[in-house]
Formats: C-alpha cells, sequence, structure tokens
RNA sequence: GGGCGCUUAGCUCAGUUGGUUAGAGCACUACGUUUACACCGUAGGGGUCAGGGGUUCGAGUCCCUUAGCGCCCACCA
C-alpha cells in the first residue's frame, strides 16, 4: 500500500545523507540487496482481487540466453508494475521459467554430449562425458543415455540458467517477487498441465486420432499448425508420363517424383476440358505398375503444373483432403525417419517396379530416392525434358531444417475451434473482449483464429516434457487398446506413466497381456505455457491466491507468439473456466539491429545485454526500452541510452542540488504548499500539475512513452530555466522569498522522483534516500490535486514567458559571443500583450538570473508581431557590459 | 493472393478531436567554465511531412491511389 500523499499533509523531510560527488556506479546492486532484504516488492496475500493488480510474466525459455529484446520487452511490464504499484494496487509479479521442450532438450545434448536412448536402463552414478565445451560435439559422438538421467541433466542446466537470468532480471531491476517463481516443469505446472488435459479429456475436448498429420524428420515428432514457418525451398518440376492403357501418355508436372509409389490418382478440375475425356478412366504409372483412377475436384488448379494432379499420401495438404472426400487409399512410403519403407509396399507390381523399388529405393533418404526415380523415368523415356528449377515455398517446423514430410500417427488434440464453428466463433468473441495495446494487434489473433483448419495437435514424441497422463490397457490378444485409457486421479498427479503404473495394476504388469502400457509421448510445450495464469495464480493448489489473482490483469507479451502463446491461454481458460484469462494483453514489437534486420538468435546478430547494463547502467537501457512505444519495433539505438544515462545523471545532480539548497545534510525541509508565496513558484507547481495529469493519463492508457516523454520535458525545462530563475532568490532573498523558492523546489523533486521512477528506479531510489523514509516504489503515485492547491491561481503558461524573456535575454549574450554572466546594462523587449502580465509579474527573478544591472524596459509588441520559438517576445535594444575576469587558475 | 503496421531534419522519434511560421533529442556549428551537473550550459543552422490526386476556408493529420520497408496469414501438383 501507499505510504503516503502529497494531498493535505505537510511532509516534513529530514535531509540525511547528500553525497559530494554523485555517481551511477553501483546502484544497481545496492538496490537489488536492500529491495530483496526489505521485501520491498514482495506480494501482499491479504490484499482483495480489486486491490490486486496481477502479471502474467512471460516464462523466458530457460535454455538459450536472454538477449536485449528481454530486455527490452520486460521493461515495458516492469514500467507498468511499478506505475501501478504507486497508484495503490498490491502487484502480483511473479517471474516463471520455461525450461520443458525441445530447446532445452537441445542444449543438453550439446552441452553435455548426450542423447536418449528409450532401451537403457537407469545410471545413478552417470557422470556426463563433456560439459560445457566450446567446440561443437557431433552427433554420432554424443553418448546414449537413459530418458531419466537425460531428463536429470535437463534439470540441472536449467537450473544454472535459470540463475544467471535471475542475476540480469534484477540487475535490470524488475519488481518482480521472487518469492513467487515456478518453473513449467517444476511437480506444481506438471500437475496443472496433466489436470487440465485430464478435465479436458472427460468433457470430450480431449481427443486421440491416428491421422495423416505434419511429421519433422529430424526431431521425429508431430509438429502443430501453429508451428510451422513457411520458408522458400529449392525444387524442380519434373515432368512425368502416365500410361492409358491404350499407351496413350498423360502427362503430369512434379516437384516430388520420390513419391510415385504413393500415387493413388490423378486429379483434375472438373470444368477442365482438357481431361473432361479422362475422367472415369484408369492410368498407370509408369515405373511401377500402379494403376490408378483420373478423377475430378474442384481442389485441383487448372492453372498450376499441367492442371492435373499427382496426389499421393501423402505429399501435401491438398494430398490429405482428396483422400479424404475422394476416398483413396492410403499408400505412404515415407517412415518417421524420414526415409522410404525398407519393405517393398504390396501395392507395387512384382517384376521391374519391385525389383527397382527393392533395389533402388528401399531405405533410401527422399533425397537420393528422387534420384534414382528420375534415372529410372528417364530410361524408360517416361519425362519429359529436364527438370525445371523451381523455388517452393514449403512448410518446416520452425526450429527444424528439413521440409516437413506427412506421415499418418495417433495423435493428441485438444479443441481450439478448428473444427468447431460455435467453439471458434466464442474464442473470437473472447479476442474482441481482451483489451489490446497497441489495439490493432487483435487482428492477428482473429487472422489467425479464423484460418485454423484443425485442432490443436498436443503429444510429442519427445523426452524432456509434461508426460500425457494415460495408459492403456493391453488386451488379452497383446494389442494395445488405445481406445480406453487408464487415467489417473487428480490427487496422484503428476504422474509419469513410463515410470509409474496406474491404480489397480502393478509394475510387472507393465505391457503384457491383460496389463498396461504407458503413453510415452509429452506434451507439446504450449500446452503447458497455456496455463501459465493459472499455474502462477495457484489455480486448484491455493485456492485463497487464486482467488485474489485470478483472471490476471496483463498478459505482456512479444507479437510473435500471439498465435501459440497468448491463443493457447484463452482456448484453455475458455474451457476450463468459461473467462479470459486476463483483461489486458501488451505487445512489445522487437528489437532491430542498426541495419534494420530482426534480432535474433539464428540470424546470429544478437546483443547480449550485461555488457549494456554495465555500460550506460540499467537506468539508461531501461530509459531505452521505455522510449518505444508498445507494439512498435524500435532499433537498438546506443544513442538512446546515452540520452538516458544523462537523464540519470541529471536527475542525481538536480537533486543534489535542490536538497543542498535546502539547507543540505541535517537539514528539514517543510514540503507545506503554503510556504509557497512567489508567483513563479506557483506557476512552475501549476506546470508540474500540467504533467502528473498527463502523465497519469498516459500510463492509464498503457501508455509508458508518453508518460515518460512529458516528464522528461518538464524536468529539463525544470533544471534549466526555473532552477536558474531561482537561484539568486534562494541564496540571495529574504526569508519568506527563499522559503517559498525551496519548498517549490522540494515539492517539485519530490513528484518528479516519482513520475521518474518507473522508468529509472536506481536513481531515483537513490535520491529518496538522502531525504525520505521508505522507497519511492512504494510510495504514492503524485496527485494533480495537492500541486494546484499549492500553484492556486498562477497557471503554468506564466513560467513559459517568463523562460521565453529569460531566453531571449541569453540569446543576447550568445550571439555576442559573451559569458552567460555578462551583465546587460539596459534592454528593451517586446512582449506580446497577453504575455506581459506574466513577464512582469516575474521580473524580478528575471533580472537577477539573467544579471540585468540597468533599466529593463518592457513594451507592448504589435498585435501582428510574428510568434516565434520564444513566443513572439524579441530584444528591442540591448547594451552589454564587460564580461566578468576569469578568476586567475589556481 | 488477403491483412496489419510503417514512411516527418543526416540519425532515433514526437506530433492528441484537421487550426498561427511542423517539434524534441542525438549529431553538427559557434560561444561560454556559471557557488548541482563538462557525463555541463547558451545559442544557431538543418524538413516539398514517401509520390500523386481529392475533401475543406484550412491537411503531416481525413479519403482515394501509387511506391518502398517490416510483419502476420494463405499459397507446396
Amino acid at each position: 500500500m501507499a505510504q503516503y500523499g502529497l494531498m493535505n499533509t505537510t511532509v516534513r523531510a529530514l535531509i540525511s545523507q547528500v553525497p559530494d560527488r554523485v555517481s551511477l556506479d553501483g546502484l544497481e546492486t545496492t538496490w537489488d540487496q536492500r529491495w530483496t532484504a526489505n521485501s520491498t516488492f514482495s506480494f501482499d496475500r491479504t490484499a482483495t482481487r480489486e486491490q490486486v493488480y496481477s502479471i502474467d510474466t512471460p516464462p523466458p525459455t530457460a535454455s538459450g540466453s536472454l538477449h536485449i529484446g528481454h530486455v527490452f520487452s520486460y521493461t515495458h511490464t516492469d514500467v507498468l508494475a511499478r506505475y501501478k504499484r504507486m497508484t495503490g494496487l498490491e502487484v502480483f509479479y511473479p517471474m516463471g521459467w520455461d525450461d520443458n521442450g525441445l530447446p532445452t532438450e537441445r542444449r543438453v545434448q550439446n552441452y553435455y554430449g548426450v542423447r536418449v536412448d528409450l532401451t537403457l536402463p537407469y545410471d545413478p552414478d552417470f557422470t556426463p562425458p563433456f560439459e560445457g565445451t566450446t567446440k561443437a560435439i557431433k552427433a554420432a559422438d554424443q553418448v546414449p543415455v537413459s530418458r531419466r538421467n537425460f531428463v536429470e541433466l535437463c534439470e540441472r542446466l536449467t537450473a544454472e540458467d535459470e540463475k544467471q537470468f535471475e542475476d540480469l532480471w534484477r540487475y535490470l531491476g524488475l519488481s518482480v517477487d521472487w518469492k513467487q517463481t515456478y518453473q513449467t516443469i517444476d511437480p506444481n505446472a506438471r500437475a496443472a498441465a496433466q489436470r487440465a488435459f485430464l478435465r479436458n479429456l472427460a468433457r470430450g475436448e480431449a481427443y486421440q486420432a491416428e491421422a495423416p498429420g505434419l511429421w519433422d524428420v529430424t526431431f521425429q515428432t508431430a509438429v502443430a499448425q501453429a508451428e510451422l514457418e513457411s520458408r522458400e525451398y529449392p525444387g524442380f518440376f519434373h515432368k512425368v508420363a502416365f500410361l492409358r492403357p491404350d499407351g496413350e501418355k498423360v502427362w503430369i508436372e512434379t516437384t516430388r517424383p520420390e513419391l510415385l509409389g504413393a500415387v493413388c490418382a490423378l486429379i483434375a478440375h472438373p470444368d477442365d476440358e482438357r481431361y473432361a475425356g479422362l475422367f472415369g478412366t484408369t492410368v498407370t504409372d509408369p515405373l511401377f505398375g500402379i494403376e490408378v483412377p483420373v478423377l475430378a475436384h474442384a481442389a485441383a488448379e487448372m492453372d498450376k503444373g499441367a492442371g492435373i494432379a499427382m496426389c499421393c499420401t501423402f505429399g501435401d495438404q491438398t494430398d490429405i483432403q482428396w483422400w479424404r472426400e475422394l476416398n483413396l487409399p492410403t499408400r505412404s512410403i515415407i517412415q518417421r525417419d524420414g526415409r522410404l519403407t525398407r519393405e517393398t509396399p504390396a501395392w507395387i507390381a512384382d517384376g521391374p517396379g519391385a525389383a527397382l523399388y527393392a533395389e533402388g529405393l528401399a531405405g533410401k533418404t527422399t533425397f537420393s530416392a528422387r534420384a534414382a526415380v528420375v534415372d529410372a523415368l528417364r530410361a524408360c523415356d517416361a519425362m519429359d525434358g529436364e527438370p525445371v528449377k523451381t523455388l517452393r515455398n514449403t512448410n518446416f517446423f520452425e526450429k527444424g531444417d528439413k521440409p516437413l514430410e506427412i506421415v499418418t500417427s495417433r495423435q493428441w488434440y485438444i479443441s481450439n475451434g478448428g473444427r468447431d464453428e460455435a467453439l471458434r466463433a466464442a474464442l473470437l468473441k473472447r479476442g474482441s473482449e481482451l483489451a489490446w495495446h497497441p489495439d490493432f494487434m487483435r487482428v492477428r489473433y482473429e487472422n489467425w483464429v479464423g484460418g485454423l483448419h484443425g485442432d490443436w495437435l498436443i503429444s510429442r514424441q519427445r523426452f524432456f516434457g509434461v508426460a500425457i497422463p494415460v495408459w492403456y490397457p493391453v488386451l488379452p490378444s497383446g494389442e494395445v487398446d488405445h481406445d480406453h485409457p487408464i487415467v489417473p486421479s487428480e490427487a496422484s498427479l503428476p504422474v509419469d506413466p513410463t515410470s509409474e503404473a496406474p491404480a489397480g495394476f502393478d509394475e510387472a504388469q507393465r505391457g503384457v497381456p491383460g496389463g498396461f502400457v504407458g503413453e510415452a509421448d509429452v506434451m507439446d510445450t504450449w500446452a503447458t505455457s497455456s496455463l501459465t495464469p493459472l499455474i502462477a495464480s495457484g489455480w486448484e493448489r491455493d485456492e485463497d491466491l487464486f482467488a485474489r489473482t485470478y483472471p490476471m490483469d496483463l498478459r505482456p507479451q512479444a507479437q510473435d507468439i500471439i498465435r501459440t502463446w497468448l491463443f493457447s491461454t484463452v482456448v484453455r481458460s475458455h474451457l476450463e473456466l468459461d473467462t479470459l484469462p486476463w483483461t489486458h494483453a501488451a505487445i512489445s514489437g522487437f528489437i532491430l539491429d542498426p541495419d534494420r534486420k530482426k534480432m535474433s538468435k539464428s540470424k546470429g546478430n544478437v546483443v547480449t545485454p550485461m555488457g549494456m547494463l554495465e555500460q550506460h547502467s540499467s537506468d539508461a537501457v531501461r530509459y531505452w526500452a521505455a522510449s518505444a512505444r508498445l507494439g512498435v519495433d524500435a532499433a537498438l539505438d546506443e544513442g538512446v541510452m546515452k540520452i538516458g544515462r544523462r537523464l540519470a545523471i541529471k536527475v542525481l545532480n538536480a537533486s543534489k542540488f535542490v536538497l543542498g539548497i535546502a539547507g543540505g545534510q541535517g537539514a528539514a525541509l517543510e514540503l507545506d504548499p503554503a510556504l509557497v508565496t512567489e508567483v513563479l513558484d506557483r506557476a512552475m507547481l501549476a506546470a508540474l500539475a500540467d504533467v502528473v495529469e498527463a502523465a497519469t493519463a498516459a500510463f492509464e492508457k498503457y501508455d509508458h512513452t508518453r508518460a515518460l516523454e512529458v516528464t522528461e520535458t518538464f524536468f529539463w525545462m525544470f533544471c534549466d530555466n526555473y532552477v536558474e530563475f531561482v537561484k539568486d532568490r534562494a541564496y540571495h532573498g529574504d526569508e519568506a522569498e527563499r522559503t517559498s523558492a525551496v519548498t517549490a523546489l522540494g515539492i517539485a523533486l519530490d513528484a518528479v522522483l516519482r513520475l521518474f521512477a518507473p522508468v529509472l528506479p536506481f536513481v531515483t531510489e537513490e535520491v529518496w534516500s538522502w531525504w525520505r523514509e521508505g522507497s519511492v516504489h512504494r510510495a504514492a503515485w503524485p496527485e494533480a490535486a495537492g500541486l494546484r492547491d499549492a500553484a492556486g491561481d498562477a497557471s503554468g503558461d506564466v513560467l513559459a514567458a517568463s523562460s521565453n524573456a529569460l531566453a531571449a535575454l541569453r540569446k543576447i549574450k550568445s550571439e555576442a559571443k559573451v559569458s552567460m554572466k555578462t551583465p546587460i546594462l539596459s534592454v528593451e523587449l517586446a512582449v506580446p500583450a497577453d504575455l506581459m502580465e506574466a513577464v512582469r509579474a516575474t521580473q524580478a527573478d528575471l533580472i537577477a538570473t539573467a544579471t540585468v544591472t540597468g533599466p529593463l524596459v518592457l513594451t507592448e509588441a504589435p498585435a501582428d508581431a510574428p510568434r516565434d520559438s520564444l513566443g513572439g517576445i524579441t530584444v528591442v535594444a540591448s547594451k552589454l557590459g564587460e564580461p566578468p575576469v576569469k578568476p586567475a587558475r589556481k
């Protein structure tokens, strides 16, 4: 809860420890330690839901390194979190680590030089052969280990990674409650993922199906639509002849001649007159003697290739469609390892075709099989001309480097609206109920949900992940009965079906007739990540916490995982709790390198953040991040970090000055608005009230950039003009004049520190500690009303007018190329009528600040005089004195 | 092919419901050491607001159109 507000209370601040020399060095470590020691960011579990602002922090992928893009987007969240905390909300700001899944597996393989062999037993004394060698370990040199040993290594390595990540986040100043952490592989998360799955299963939302689907041959796992990436891939068109019974040739074009042995039909568009005579007849392939029908289907495109397509099981998604809709036979020849089947398929006729397959194709990769088929086609004159080079778009697994194949397998799915219009409509409605920042990101969600063409495939044939919590009976015949899965009780979660027996069975019954087998597949990492708001808020584990934090307020995340993380989270929350998981989504843009390319590991242009933080300071890097609006891609710009550093140092110096002029060490500073009596001081507070209003309104609209901008603009004006104006009065004025200036300076410093606190947590906290109790980050967000009261009827325009008059006088000296200390013996200013009163009212400060030693004459500027950048104030005549004599160098 | 965003000074970006002569910082130039700050201060130069058309008394802002850049989705014969 906020500790104090300026509104109706006079604050008496004791200035305790203003250093002689200020510095940014070491602030990160100092304040991280004190915040931890003081539990500054601990979540108060007594707060009610209305008093809580809860954040579904993205759990970073633990395997790998954080890059500057992470610093960028996590800063956006932290700035908002700190603002919300200061407005009096209790911020629930946990941190998770996404350590389950393929990235960890790959990292462990490379880091320790091991690979999983499911046949090996667990070795409790296993020591990895390599550890963190810098050179890549060849796959052939990797040592086979049991799954359990492998998982242990995963846990060991991610624990080390997570420690490093936490250190970086602390250094950056994330106001996370470090007592609220989770891992997506920890027992709570596994239990939550399995519980949610079992409930999906019980409601019929999770189901298994044996169907053709996208398959990565490198990782040997099924892949979901959301993990696809379309890439250009070089290929060749081959013109291949099929033979009619009378020997006449029908030419088709294909980029995948190696699939000739899997052909099921030739298909053309029903309106295509070229092939009208062929529909209903059969043709035979030139190599294997497979007789296939020529069929019509509207999905065939007349202007593609020859207009007649070779349909194989399965070359692409269209093949699946034709196979389904035309009831074609299944003739799969691609295996899960991406090679052609080792046995000659039954549908290939004995004879030369069978011999060709057995000798030239069996067990070959698609690449070498293609070459063999092309040679054979040439030899029997069934290929027209040379293959024609083409660049085609092909689906890849986003983490893979070989084109996906289509393989038939038994997999688990969860409904996501891809096959159910009512559910799709409900999920689109959820998207429309969510407040998106920026709003246009909603469209990406709508595009994605609108374009789904299947349910969410959640099973993966991998090792390090959350197990799918089911077993299957083994029938007396020895066959596995997949249709009647055995499920565990929720109380027993998490379970590992590959090492635990289901209730009512014992381990000896594993794999034997009458016994059971465990599901070996694990869940896709998104099946767990989609539950982060539930995992973090204690769903079914800590109902008290859950009631205080869920549905959450904010999902901050990157734009590229709207279709995965954001969408899947909406799906799970909708199915499980019939609600949105959060009310706001804040989408950060990408970081572009100086060549305006997206920064990513695969491009090798990643900048590691710690060096940047150490070089420029965390506040400076945060300033850079906070200068970019949500949803907008930003350039990595060290120039902006330098500006941030300059600002942070300026905050230290200006604060040192204000507190020094207030009496310095040991003095008491009364922040009593009634003591502010001078017009200029009140005008400054009025301007500050405007800034507080603007910054607050901006933050409420999730526009941290605008909030920073108005604060920063005010602060520089405050330093350059206001502070200069009041120096003379503060040093040499009478008691009332001096008190007015000092009090106004104190009130302004107090508000400015709080306005900057979300973006510059370290310097503001450092300065706060010089004269205030507690943490600035638990202080109340400034309110305009109190400042307005102090300002009385003064307007911020008065300060602007006098600042312009001051600039006009400075210009005289600057153009004369003399020191600012040079006295002005006499000067006449032309002032527009509407500014005259303001300039007149503050002319004493003006005269002192600009060292006007003689008459200052103000005349009214003509009504039609142009308004330049100084508001129309111009110098009519002036006379400068002698520049002061430079003091002798000491 | 469909969609979203962007294009303003050499660079990075503001520019609110259309309203005086389009702003800031960096960089650049000149000057200046001033009882907070040289990691400083003061002042200055620098822009056909991507191109074209339209609406309007008035357009950086609204509409149409063209081009370029980035991204999302679709496209695999």
